[in-house]
DNA sequence: ACGTAAGCGAGACGGTACGTCACGTCTTAAG
DNA sequence: CTTAAGACGTGACGTACCGTCTCGCTTACGT
């Protein structure tokens, strides 16, 4: 898996070889820790290369930015814990994964997401490492509920995965971003109902 | 007016007098002048105060943090640029209003509002300004719009205004700030169909 | 004193007023401690940043380079124990100086003045304040030596001073820096010795 | 004679053998280059490693230190050089030679010496071979003039070669070290008129 | 002739220091 | 009492070079 590209997202490259995935580990590990104990502000390059027993400079043979450190560590922890619902229609599973997901960006791991999707702005180096560790994991689960729901009749055939997945978390993440507007329960609702029924009326 | 709280957001207060009038203009010109040119990174406080001629103490006692003198300099500077569109549907008004929001992001103007949104996210203390000097305007016109198709019939008046809001640009947000995909029209265009008539079949 | 320019040395300006004075104190104490305690090599901008309690920016902006620091508090720690011989002759006073210069360089000091001398040649920028705060003063103590000599009629008054000086100290410089040979007293006196009655017959 | 040691300078030993030689030489040439081009701080191992095609690791194994190949790369360079004056006066040979060493120092190659000799104040394992590649080469040429000089009756016998030696290219070092004044010809003959005459009156 | 061990190229690695940058606080003196 | 000017502490950045190391490859030697 070392080095290995992530679809999408042309070549993340890394040195290779049996130190190196000890190194990669160590890392990994400790970013992961720091994240969780302080958010992305106390995963600095020292505090990781001091806690991992990592040098800095070999951080930086690895990985082009901190950023891109943190998006792996993210992702990498987050990629065990994605049960997809199962409600039995494709209504109730894509709304309870929008309550999901609004779940979790209102959790102290989202504080962590909105953190690194805020350093992908001024860091376009470390982007891609979270579109390939952390996004594209997510969004393919929202896919394949979106093409199960297509499959079942239940959802718009004409609508481009993409746009649909879109449409149903970027209002999250515009609250998560902004702070205008609370994630609760009932809001994460709000925003499925409108998503899948349209912002119009219709008959 | 100077210092005047905006609605909901609490108070942003500023030292009143004649010459503190005098400093405000003229920080908030510098800024806007160096967000121009080099977005938010070359807005340093340093920058600000040499090109402003005040003084980074002075600067302080004005703004809690460089995030919000940037963010009102923003603000200020694009509140005149929001001509509403009027094509006499309200489907036609919203999904132009969308093709717009979405242009104006794909625009260096663009790069540094989602500079600012990412900075709102590691300093909740100009969050917000941003929120009260830019979002606030936009979310107030988005709002007329809304509100204009709920009275023409044309919206489902069970949604929420904030609701409506975040699924029409919220999208536009996410792939703003993650990259993932590209704003352009035709993307905008599919955006807004799909929360116009909504993601799942009907009828 | 803060920032006065050494004679023929151009200006070695420092930051001017009464929080620098306290900073320059503190830095050139530190400085001197760990110059004692391991030489150059243990006086890292770090380790006396650390031991002064003034910050490394704050020291950079002082001194142009690590060099210029510690060859300023060598100076000043030395400039105090320069006593000058008075034997009765002149020819006394010089071999006795040579003599004491030597021992001097054979000293722990004495190190520490060749790994500054080396550290000269690495670094221009330091360099002028070794000759500033060090060389200048230690020159102008055999200088004066030099001189009365010549009033006095033993000295050769048709040799420079700056000559008569790189004569007598260059050999102990040239041995300590090289390590070619030792710096016993017994050597001292053979240089001044070579050097005062010449290399070749007479008479 | 690969390894074998330099007189007086103990045991610099190189692993021996036909692929050895092939290193040795390869490393010495490159280093060479290196020292020409950009002086000792351009002579980095890693370039020399580069240039060379020489692996660091194995660089390690004929050499103890980076001083050590760089010394030992400019000795090699420099032995060729060495053509000894004969003015017909031993006093003409030794002013000579004192220019010529003089014009030496002043030259870019004098710089790359006063490198060498500065880092062999830091590097204790590589200063035996700057002595023993360089140094003693030189020290020998002039060694031979004074004993010529003592041979012709013109030299003091009483005066101890390597005493001297120091002294009369002591000053040189000195100057060519902290910089404190210029190594012109007519300071030369200045020294060595000094050096050769003594310094106090005599007769 | 054929392993088998030494010598080697490649380059990852830990370590240490470097010099820089921007933030936000503080001090001083002028108005 | 507000300013301008700018020094300062803090904390992180990314880089450079050192000297060590691990890994296979390939040479050349010994049996």
């Amino acid at each position: 898996m070392t080095g290995k590209a992530e679809p999408g997202e042309g070549i993340l490259a890394h040195p290779t070889g049996a130190r190196s995935l000890r190194v990669r580990e160590a890392v990994l590990r400790a970013t992961r820790d720091l994240l969780w104990e302080g958010g992305l502000p106390a995963a600095t390059v020292d505090a990781i290369s001091a806690r991992s027993g990592v040098s800095k400079a070999t951080v930086y043979k690895h990985w082009p930015t901190k950023t891109a450190v943190a998006a792996e560590a993210f992702g990498r922890h987050m990629a065990e814990t994605v049960p997809l619902p199962d409600t039995g229609t494709a209504r109730g599973d894509l709304a309870e994964h929008v309550r999901q997901v609004s779940a979790f960006y209102a959790s102290p791991a989202g504080a962590v997401f909105a953190q690194l999707l805020a350093a992908c702005v001024t860091d376009p180096e470390g982007a891609p490492y979270f579109r390939a560790y952390f996004l594209h994991g997510r969004r393919e689960a929202a896919g394949t509920l979106w093409e199960r729901a297509v499959r079942q009749g239940e959802a718009d055939p004409s609508v481009d995965v993409e746009t649909a997945i879109d449409v149903l978390f970027g209002p999250l993440i515009f609250r998560l971003m902004s702070g205008h507007m609370e994630l609760t329960p009932g809001e994460a609702d709000a925003i499925s109902a409108a998503a899948l029924d349209g912002l119009l009326r219709h008959g």
